[in-house]
DNA sequence: CCGTTCGCCGGGAGCGCTCTCAGGCTCCCG
DNA sequence: CGGGAGCCTGAGAGCGCTCCCGGCGAACGG
């Protein structure tokens, strides 16, 4: 590939599009039908207006731009994550990862909004109202999160990532929408895999249940355990300190588990430790599967964890296409994409 | 805090600076000197557009205001890293953590670019040249990374995490500013807590030396060991997989050596894993160090590991300051701030 | 050969804001 | 009481772009 010798703007201004315009003759309407695609243009003219480009290394001003089509070309992506999890879940990247991918393949940049503490929701929300994005999209919100009261009251197209709490669990709308994976059916498989395993007293650690994806995975536990024992069920915090707190607790309520389905990979591991500092041999004594598929964590786990794969990446694009859509034929009218649920998939590895 | 009635926008149309102005019955010139701090404009007028703000929910429109000021109030942020560390490395999400911070208190905004491939650059130049953002900050160059000719070229005020290739290595300029660890210290203090520990064949794992901060941890090893033997150094590409490879060669190539200093966590993590397969203990028969204090992998590991902390969030914060006051002053004037080498501190735990 | 249609181009308004500049007012000092 | 200094305020230009609309020429049908 040829290096092209872009020109240096050092005569402090950048050329304008009026600049372009007189060195190819053409008025400025023309040269900007030509920037903007060059539909309804003679061909002549086009070739002529591309060169004068070129040799003035014209690039749009997006904020003229903007200020006309009301149209910013960003998008907002907002994460709400307690300190510690953003820390230590590599899903953060994951995710950023696949909405930047789908993102700039639709000329679309990412404007990353990290909310640290409640205090930070009116900034986001001024911002929002300002109009510097033309959609947004969310993750991870808990039962009481305002940001949706924001998203609507300033009239912003939001895709969620994970059911907000609020959110029916079918299709349906609600007047949102968010890409999920299919937590519930997960969670049965994981389960059914224990059973199928021969395991009998089978635990389940959950997420903190004001999240819909704890809520969502003990529902699949209990939907294939119908008549679970209480005592059986413990609650973590998808971190893995408050796996291992549970992992105690369950022991000392029912030393004869034999399986754990801890509801996230995290939370595995530390249940993982505990079991060993008891002396319990994985998945000799005690099987265990986790949720997730997290890098890093799932596979170089001792044993390396059974797991129920979502596809992180792919749900991230997912979000991003359905609010790509979205602003592309709202222009005006409000159509609230449909919500979609992705599959999960289980992986069988050494600790079951 | 009582909820403000924030008025929503219905009529499609926001209010503009225009209608604030009238509202308040002052000039359009007066409610935007209110608007932007108010300076040398009487009180009782102040009070009236801002009342009028408060009760028409206006929000000003930031193209607009750029189209003029010349300034976005954004900066990006470029991260170029091959799969594989994005995903496994916490570093990643505690720099834009860091950097989102510092920004905020800023009132400026993130816009985050991330490179894929090398084709990718043609898209951050014209997203640079475009105008968008008013600085960049940018990660972990390579010696051959086209970025720093890209921001010379458009005049795009930017700060480097991680010495460039190409730049001194004292505080100095090189007409580029960057913040980085004391690699090379840290790394001389890990090794010298080895030779303390009575530890007298000490190898090293070395980073990737494409890239600065491995070659400069490979030079504080080799600072302190002065006639290190070259078959005690290998290198690793700062992955578990690479370190663990690094570790089966040198087993190979030396196998009395009692001490390896790895050049980041990850490959120490990698390194353990193969030390215990061949039934070598740590620290009984191999002493470990590792670099960086990574969340979730230095503690975590068994035994946790010895290890050199640098203040990852503490250092992307500086970068965002740097980048901040440059383009407070710089308004014209292409002031290069100094650059900043931070220092680290070694973390004893049972590795060693 | 003329009228009409259609395709293409240019003029010009206007997006919402900032900032310069001139003018008006007040106030103080002589 | 007059005049100058200083402080506020408003009018207006203009940032760079898009897009409506009017006009002009070519093409085509009658």
């Amino acid at each position: 590939m040829p290096e092209q010798p872009v020109p240096e703007q050092l005569p402090g201004h950048r050329p304008t599009l009026e600049a372009v315009a007189e060195r190819a003759g053409v008025s400025r309407a023309t040269a900007s039908r030509v920037v903007n695609g060059g539909d309804g243009v003679r061909a002549h003219l086009v070739e002529k207006v591309r060169e004068a480009v070129q040799e003035l290394g014209y690039v749009p001003n997006p904020a003229a731009r903007t200020l006309v089509t009301r149209r910013t070309g960003a998008v907002a992506v907002i994460i709400a994550e307690p300190e510690i999890r953003i820390f230590s879940d590599p899903f953060f990247s994951r995710q950023i990862r696949g909405i930047s991918k789908e993102l700039t393949a639709h000329d679309t940049q990412l404007v990353l909004l990290l909310v640290e503490d409640r205090g930070d929701y009116d900034r986001i929300e001024r911002y929002l109202a300002g109009g510097h994005v033309d959609g947004a999209l969310a993750f991870s919100l808990h039962t009481d999160d305002p940001l949706p009261a924001i998203t609507r009251r300033v009239g912003m197209p939001t895709v969620y990532g994970g059911r907000p709490g609020w959110a029916p669990v079918s299709g349906g709308h609600g007047g949102v929408a968010y890409v999920d994976a299919d937590n519930r059916g997960g969670a049965r498989e994981a389960v059914r895999h224990l059973l199928d395993q021969g395991r009998r007293r089978i635990a389940h650690i959950a997420g903190p249940l004001d999240q819909t994806s704890a809520v969502d995975r003990l529902d699949g536990y209990r939907d294939v355990l119908l008549d679970a024992d209480p005592a059986l069920i413990a609650e973590g915090d998808f971190t893995a300190a408050g796996g291992a707190e549970a992992m105690a607790g369950l022991l000392e309520r029912c030393p004869d588990l034999d399986a754990v389905f801890a509801a996230n990979d995290l939370m595995a591991t530390g249940a993982l430790r505990v079991l060993r500092e008891r002396g319990l041999a994985v998945p000799g004594d005690v099987a265990l599967v986790g949720f997730d598929d997290a890098e890093l964590v799932a596979e170089s786990a001792d044993p390396p964890l059974t797991t129920v794969r979502q596809d992180i990446e792919g749900m991230a694009r997912l979000m991003a296409q359905l609010l790509l859509r979205t602003l592309d034929k709202a222009q005006g009218d409000r159509a609230v994409p449909a919500s979609v649920v992705t599959p999960t998939a289980l992986v069988r590895r050494a600790s079951t």
